[in-house]
DNA sequence: TTCATTTCTTACCATACATCAATTCACTGG
DNA sequence: CCAGTGAATTGATGTATGGTAAGAAATGAA
């Protein structure tokens, strides 16, 4: 489908498999690469001034992940990006020189789409954390990323929901108890 | 500069003024405006299941305000704009049919540099969502929107970082006794 | 101006979530 | 298979922020 023209635009990337734990984009890179998901799972990260973990974003099947938008950092990654299970993956690198006007404009529309799509996902996420509370955050991550919640570890989903391991431990006890 | 290619792609809007309180585009409207403030203040708000506000964002003078990725949404707006001062404004409606595909390539480079923006600024409020107290976000804001402060109730500023209006009352005094 | 309405502040108490510490549980590597 | 390490759970307690209510200040309309 369409990511498949989008990986042919940049030539035919060959397969990688990374290990749990492989680091494969750190703060401070250049950030001109591309991660496609074909089996596993990677996640995007950043480390705050105490030297605490948020979690960004999680990228099962399918799903591509980047740092793009630090093109806006001087290329410089913000994100840190690694592999949290085993995982074969496309790794894609962009034009560093003028990286966009490169592209053919079939290519600008797809990754027009795709930003677009970006967009909405933050925008829905921004509005989540002003105005849930842990469980529902909790209820919606599950929503969005079904069976993800068996396959990783709890306290990365903690900091992808703003909370600690112990408030989450918490809340699924709740829940449980509610059913 | 670029905003002024943008705005003459599309044909020249006229400018128009509009009155503290006007609402410009209502959740579930067709999506496809855009809004250039030239001078005042617009902001784009949801509003939850318990009926609370939650203000999305701010458009002080040279802004481009607009609910763009809701295209994502069938087209059908998920905020709402409106003013909160009195405003002279430009709008401009893009073609509603393949919105996109209309468009040439400088254009879509041109789009596709702000929604990269867009995303970028979306991620570190996202992030400061996740790790900061009340009083860092405070602080935050006033470096992103300064002299804001000055001019939008507190309320609204509240409801935009995610606190309620006693709370930030509170942090502001917390501020003020520190210096 | 004056009155009415909304916003802001402050005090007091309530609550959600954090922190810390002690177990228990589950992997992982040798 | 076992020991060791990190993850998850649970309880006790702390803290930031929320909710409520009352008064003060600002704003807006007549």
């Amino acid at each position: 489908m369409q990511d498949i023209n989008f990986l042919k635009s940049f030539g035919n990337a060959p397969t990688t498999m990374v290990k749990k734990g492989e680091i494969l984009l750190r703060n401070g890179d250049n950030s001109d690469w591309f991660f496609y998901v074909e089996k596993g799972c990677l996640r995007s990260y950043t480390i705050d001034s105490k030297g605490k973990e948020h979690v960004f974003q999680f990228a099962p099947e399918d799903w591509l992940i980047s740092d793009q938008e630090s093109i806006m950092n001087n290329g410089l990654a913000i994100l840190n990006i690694d592999a949290i299970e085993d995982s074969q993956i496309k790794i894609i690198k962009r034009p560093s020189e003028k990286p966009m006007t490169g592209m053919d404009k079939e290519l600008l529309l797809y990754m027009n789409n795709k930003l677009l799509r970006k967009i909405y996902s933050q925008q829905k996420r921004i509005i989540q954390l002003l105005s849930s509370s842990a469980e529902e955050r909790y209820i919606e991550f599950i929503k969005l990323y079904p069976n993800l919640a068996q396959r990783v570890p709890q306290k990365m989903i903690a900091s992808y929901l703003g909370i600690t391991p112990e408030s989450l431990s918490r809340v699924r006890k709740e829940l449980v108890k509610k059913k």
